[in-house]
Parts: C-alpha cells; sequence; structure tokens
RNA sequence: GGAGAGGUGGCCGAGUGGUUUAAGGCGGCGGUCUUGAAAACCGCUGUACCGAAAGGUACCGGGGGUUCGAAUCCCUCCCUCUCCGCCA
C-alpha cells in the first residue's frame, strides 16, 4: 500500500508503475472515490459536531443533578419547561442523528470500495529496475562458479534419488497427490544438513534464528501484499479464517505488525525455518518432473526491517543477497544473479534480484532465491512504525530473501556432484552435518 | 470442548448512561532552584483522518446494536487468565 498523498501528487509515476508491472489497477477511479471519500468526510464531521452539541444540552435540561439545571430551577424556571426544552431540543437531535445514519451508510461503501482500490495500487519500482514483460526479460548481473561438464552420461535428480533410495516420489503422490514426495535416509540427512548450515551461516551473520506459525491469520496474507491476487496460491483454512503461508517472510514481517518501534530497535534481523505450502494452481503441466515445483517444502528465509531511507535498504539488500551467496559458495554450486524486470516482480516491490542455481538435468540456471525489498509497501500494510530521531512517527522498511530452499537446492546439489557409478559426493560444508558422511552410496 | 473472570493511553489503574474535555499514579520531555546532580515544585506528554489555517472528527480489544447522548447497556467475534476435560 501507499500513502494516498503520495498517490496524489505522483499520479504520473503510478501509471508509469502500473504500465511496466502490468497490474491491474483503475487509478482514475482511486482519485474518484478519494475526493467523494474527503468530502464525506467533512460533512459527516460537521454533523457529528452539531449532534454532540444538541446532546450536550439535552443533557442539560434532562439531568436534575446538574448544577446549571439546579441554577435555572434557582433562576425561577419550572421542571416542566425545563422538560419542554429539552424535548425540543432532543426531536432537532433526533433530525441530526438520521442525517448522519445516512451519510455513514454511504460513507461506509466509499470507504470499503476506497481499501479495495488502494490495496491494488503497484509500488513504483527503482530506477535500476528493467523494463520487461516476463522472466525472460530479466537481466543478468552476474555469474559465479562454472556449470560442470561430465565426461559420462550424467542423471537426473530423479534417477539419481531412486537409484539411491533417497527420494521417494511415487509413495508421495500415494499419500499426498501429485507434486509430493517423501525423502529418505541419507536424502533427509543431506536436507537437514542444507538447512542447518543455512541457519548456522544466517546467525552467525547476526541474523536472529526465530521459529514461527505457519497457519496464520489472513491480514498477515494481505499485509505481506499476498491477498489481494494470491488466494489461489494457498491452502486456506475455511473455518477458522486463517492460511497456511507459502514462506516463513509472512510470518517473519507480520511479527511486528501494529506496533511502534523505537529507531534504536532497527534494524531487525531475523531468520526461521519453515514447511512453505504452495498450491502451486495455475502450473498445471509446468515443472511437474522430479521435485522442482512440490506443494510443500522447507526454507530458511531472512526479514530485515529497517528505518524508512532508501540508501540504507539499498545497503540491506545487497547484504541479504551476499548471505544467501554465501551459503551457496560454502555448498560449491555455480550460479547466477538477476535483476527482475517490471513484469515480473510483483505489485509490492522495489527491487527484486533472484538467484538462480545451475540445474544440469534441466541444462539451466533455475531460480532458488528471490531478494526482494519493498520500501514501505508491506509497513503500510502491516502498520509497521518507528519513531525517528525528531520523535516523528514513521513506516518502516521490509526486505527478505530466501537463505536456503530445499528439497529444490538438492536438484543441483545431487546432480552436480554425482559419480558414474550413481553415488552422490557430499559436499566438505555439509559433512559435519552428516555424521561425516562422504559419499551417498548405492544400497547394497 | 465445558464453566468462570477479564481486556481502559508507553506502563499501572479509577471510571455502571449526561455539570459536553478518560481521574490519579509511574515513566518521559521542558522549566524553576543548584557549582553539578538528586529532591521538591510548575508545565507539557496517545494515534489516525479531514482542513491552507483556525479548528473539527474518530478511537477505552474488533465489529454491530439500543439511546437525543455509550468506556459504561445489549449482541457477536477475537484475545488473556483460572478451573475441568482431552492430548504430542
Amino acid at each position: 500500500m501507499l500513502d494516498i498523498k503520495f498517490i496524489r501528487e505522483n499520479v504520473d509515476k503510478i501509471r508509469g508503475a502500473c504500465e511496466t508491472k502490468r497490474v491491474d489497477c483503475d487509478l482514475d477511479r482511486l482519485l474518484t472515490v478519494d475526493t467523494h471519500r474527503r468530502a464525506i468526510q467533512q460533512e459527516a464531521d460537521t454533523l457529528r459536531n452539531r449532534s454532540k452539541e444538541l446532546s450536550g444540552q439535552v443533557g442539560l435540561y434532562k439531568n436534575p443533578n446538574s448544577k446549571w439545571y439546579q441554577q435555572a430551577l434557582a433562576d425561577g424556571r419550572t421542571a416542566d419547561e425545563l422538560s419542554a426544552e429539552g424535548d425540543k431540543i432532543q426531536a432537532e437531535s433526533a433530525q441530526v442523528k438520521q442525517q448522519i445514519k445516512d451519510l455513514e451508510d454511504e460513507a461506509k461503501t466509499v470507504a470499503d470500495d476506497f481499501k479495495a482500490l488502494m490495496l491494488t495500487v503497484p509500488q513504483v519500482p527503482s530506477e535500476k529496475t528493467p523494463v520487461g514483460k516476463d522472466e525472460s526479460d530479466n537481466v543478468e548481473a552476474q555469474r559465479v562458479g562454472e556449470p560442470r561438464t561430465f565426461d559420462f552420461e550424467p542423471k537426473d535428480h530423479v534417477e539419481l534419488g531412486n537409484g539411491l533410495g533417497i527420494i521417494d516420489i511415487e509413495r508421495g503422490v500415494k499419500l499426498a497427490g501429485s507434486r509430493n514426495y517423501l525423502l529418505r535416509g541419507a536424502g533427509t540427512l543431506l536436507h537437514h544438513a542444507v538447512l542447518r548450515l543455512a541457519m548456522d551461516t544466517i546467525g552467525m551473520r547476526g541474523y536472529e534464528p526465530v521459529t514461527v506459525p505457519v497457519l496464520v491469520r489472513d491480514e498477515m496474507m494481505y499485509g505481506t501484499g499476498y491477498y489481494p491476487g494470491g488466494e489461489e496460491q494457498a491452502y486456506r483454512c475455511e473455518r477458522d479464517e486463517k492460511s497456511l503461508v507459502g514462506t516463513a517472510e509472512v510470518s517473519l514481517t507480520a511479527m511486528h505488525s501494529d506496533e511502534i518501534l523505537s529507531e534504536s530497535d532497527l534494524p531487525i534481523k531475523v531468520a526461521a525455518l519453515s514447511t512453505c505450502f504452495r498450491r502451486e494452481a495455475g502450473a498445471a503441466g509446468k515443472d511437474t518432473y522430479g521435485i522442482y515445483r512440490i506443494h510443500s517444502f522447507d526454507k530458511v528465509e531472512q526479514v530485515v526491517v529497517c528505518r524508512a531511507d532508501e540508501a540504507e535498504s539499498e545497503t540491506f539488500h545487497h547484504e541479504i543477497l551476499a548471505n544467501a551467496e554465501a551459503v551457496l559458495q560454502a555448498l560449491e554450486l555455480p550460479y547466477r544473479i538477476v535483476m527482475v524486470c517490471t513484469g515480473d516482480m510483483g505489485q509490492g516491490k522495489v527491487e527484486m534480484y533472484d538467484i538462480e542455481t545451475w540445474m544440469p538435468s534441466r541444462e539451466a540456471y533455475c531460480e532458488t532465491h528471490s531478494a526482494s525489498r519493498f520500501g514501505e509497501f508491506q509497513a503500510r500494510r502491516l502498520n509497521i512504525r518507528y519513531r525517528d530521531a525528531d520523535k516523528r512517527i514513521r513506516f518502516c522498511h521490509t526486505l527478505n530473501n530466501t537463505v536456503i530452499a530445499s528439497p529444490r537446492i538438492l536438484i543441483p546439489l545431487l546432480e552436480l556432484n554425482q559419480n558414474a557409478d550413481g553415488s552422490v559426493t557430499v559436499p566438505k560444508a555439509l559433512r559435519p552435518y552428516m555424521h561425516g558422511m562422504e559419499r551417498i552410496e548405492m544400497p547394497e
């Protein structure tokens, strides 16, 4: 959500953002509704003011205990007179009350309209962000490491996982339907090893480890920007009006909603390991092979809440990107960083980098991480504020990035470290988390 | 899941329908006094929206209702606590 004042004063910028982000937002209607909304408020405020005056007067005439009433009696007025005058004022007040009621009904409709429209206004992308229509217009910024070339016919992660008895998709599907899987034995060890390495790395870099709820109130989904629009992508518990999060970003960012932080609390740096749930509606037929796109997975996510300072949040954007890179480098995986273009970045984001890791079976760099900065967009929706040095209350800036998501990351990990005999060498950084295991071998 | 008690400003806490302003305390800020500090005393001290401003309006957990008038009465939801039941 943006500041309505900012929207009023920067209509062209917002219009541009709607266009380049390909966001459907009826800006003209919003501005009309806004004008109407303010006019109604002024009128209603005036009427309420009048109503307060009148009912206060009634109070004088109708309350025998008031000093004013006693004085009136002492001045020679009778109780009947006072009562009659009170009735007259009361009648006028009742009229005003009806006017207020009518106006309030209208105000409510207009306010609902206004809110719904406000939720659709996109954040303005940074100047650096490439303009483009979709993924294909993202711009590569950097490459690290070399994709491996094989001197034998390499297997993909499904063949490897089956052969080693560590990935069992068939039984996963039996249990839970398509896009589900089991990890077994060394597969589970590897999965946990990667997540623990990520938690340890982010913890050593000054991020507080947090354990969060994964089933949250719908308002947190609205607050982080997943709703409205993303309802189809989430599992929702109708009865409880709660949703399963698709990422711990939701809980980590919303944990400070409705708070006024002091500037000395900032920046807040947190990280959580959580299961993530995604319906993947509309992705039918896409990435159906293997464990690339699945309904639930585990992810370590990092979130920063900082002061409302563009330069500061840019600095943290680079920091959270570097944190993720440190993990990939420890895992010795080749990756590249792409700057996500306007059409692919999402409504709320100012700037977004994806990290794509090389996956031999897909013969491509594929998304494994996503680092976004939102400016005030999420903080406004969630009402996360702080008091600055001048004691002014301001909205914070928020950012987030993946640290590691598994089992997706197991795809490059298994495929790049495979040997001709179908075994997989465990990267050195993971061995301490796997009882020192150096290789995952074929079962006897 | 059942029964009961609650939710008031940054914190504590009074307030069961009306002299139109949520008492009082703590904390915080400013001042007087002081070489400085403490104490004492005085003043200020919530958020949001509308407005050029003056000013106005809303908010006592959320939403709805009764009334000329609601922190106060009614309905409903959320949350906290106590007891019981169930339980990893």
